[in-house]
RNA sequence: GCUGAGGUGGCGGAGCGGUCAAACGCACGAGACUGUAAAUCUCGCGUCCGAAAGGGCUACUCAGGUUCGAAUCCUGACCUCAGCA
């Protein structure tokens, strides 16, 4: 077993979802000690297994430390948190993630351990490697709510009076993204309320050595996983999770329930389409949510890109991984 | 066979004489992204020239006609659906 250098290493493994990821990170956390972290906006909540493809072995069971109030899972022998991290009633956020990830990746070092952030959702991961300054900043729903039923101009407005820096930066796409407007008005008001508490925000910064693996395939390739492993979760018996959830008031509002394979079952149990219908439109959403996420992660020219159809794939993962933490530098690019 | 309704872009569906390359929705494509991110938002989407502004060409089943002007009105053909025989 490679010996791991540095302390402050972490190993990425992103992509579009049907890639393998956790597959693959499995294997390489058994090969160089280490442990997982989900980094999935879907798999933080509890009772969402299926949809959200937890590759869990059957009667699998959440492990939760005594010390802490987050738990584990365990795959093959190989610890992966950041399952069932929250309730799918409540809402959670990028903030919570990272405070999360941190203490997380904190703990799997102090234990000996190499951690290994593993997903597919950008936003979480590029918050636990870059960290995301505003994001502990808290929500206000009381602004929320009376800003609610502005028109973006309005809102654009009002945050060019607030904070004039941060809304001649917004692009032209999140000039009229009101989710967006409000939150930057929320964050602007918050600085304002709370200007020695934003110094000590900036001061903080990350020390991290990350290596970045991608996973990626042909598009029919992904394709033809995607509807795999639509119909595994059917049979896996998805439609009696959602089912389950209703019954324990989870509504179709809430966050949780906007994930693929939950959300599209609402006209289903409306009547209003058949299985099949719903089946068919749940794969497309997933094969549209591949390009989202494909156009997310090339931005990040940190990622060494791996074909995992090609030969030699995963070996050849490994092989980039083992000298990395061997020789505690980046591997070359690709 | 008769009667009624109708044939518009990849699809659904507006328009019912001029401002129509055609609302709106879907699909598709390209993007954005600093507390909802599997969310939210933007742009493009006949075709040709152009970086753009803009301009050219061809389009509303087909063929004729009326009109300065037609997807829109008239005639005929073909097709579809519904009702009656």
């Amino acid at each position: 077993m490679p010996a791991v250098k540095k302390m402050n290493k972490l190993l990425v493994i992103c992509g579009p979802t049907s890639t393998g990821k956790t597959t693959l990170a499995v294997a390489l956390a058994k090969k160089f000690n280490g442990e997982l972290i989900s980094a999935d906006s879907r798999q933080v909540y509890k009772g969402m297994d299926i949809g959200t493809g937890k590759d869990l072995p059957k009667g699998a069971k959440i492990k939760l430390p005594w010390f802490q109030k987050y738990g584990y899972y365990e795959i093959n022998g190989v610890k992966i948190w950041g399952y069932d991290l929250a309730d799918p009633r409540h809402e959670f956020n990028v903030g919570q993630y990272i405070k999360f990830a941190e203490r997380i990746i904190t703990d799997i070092r102090k234990r000996g351990k190499s951690p290994i952030l593993v997903g597919g959702t950008g936003l979480y991961m590029k918050g636990v490697i870059d960290g995301i300054p505003t994001a502990s900043i808290p929500k206000n729903n009381l602004l929320r709510k009376t800003l609610e039923r502005s028109t973006p101009e309005e809102l654009f407005e009002k945050l060019a009076q607030m904070d004039s820096l941060k809304a001649g930066q917004m692009n032209a796409s999140d000039k009229r993204n009101p989710r967006r407007l409000i939150r930057a008005i929320e964050v602007a008001m918050w600085k304002i309320n709370n200007i020695k508490k934003e110094k000590e925000m900036e001061a903080k910064k990350k020390d991290l050595e990350v290596l970045m693996i991608g996973l990626t395939a042909p598009e029919k390739f992904i394709s033809r996983r995607v509807e795999k492993r639509v119909a595994r979760r059917v049979k896996a018996g998805i439609k009696k999770e959602v089912q389950i959830l209703l019954k324990k008031h989870v509504t179709w509002k809430m966050p949780s329930m906007s994930s693929m394979g939950y959300r599209q079952w609402k006209d289903y149990f409306d009547n209003k389409k058949t299985e099949a219908e719903v089946v068919k439109v749940w794969e497309g959403e997933e094969k549209k949510y591949v390009r989202r996420q494909m156009v997310w992660f090339k931005k990040d020219k940190r990622i060494h890109w791996f074909d995992i159809t090609a030969p030699g794939y995963p070996e050849n993962v490994e092989k980039s991984v083992e000298k990395w933490y061997s020789t505690g530098s980046n591997v070359e690019k690709s």
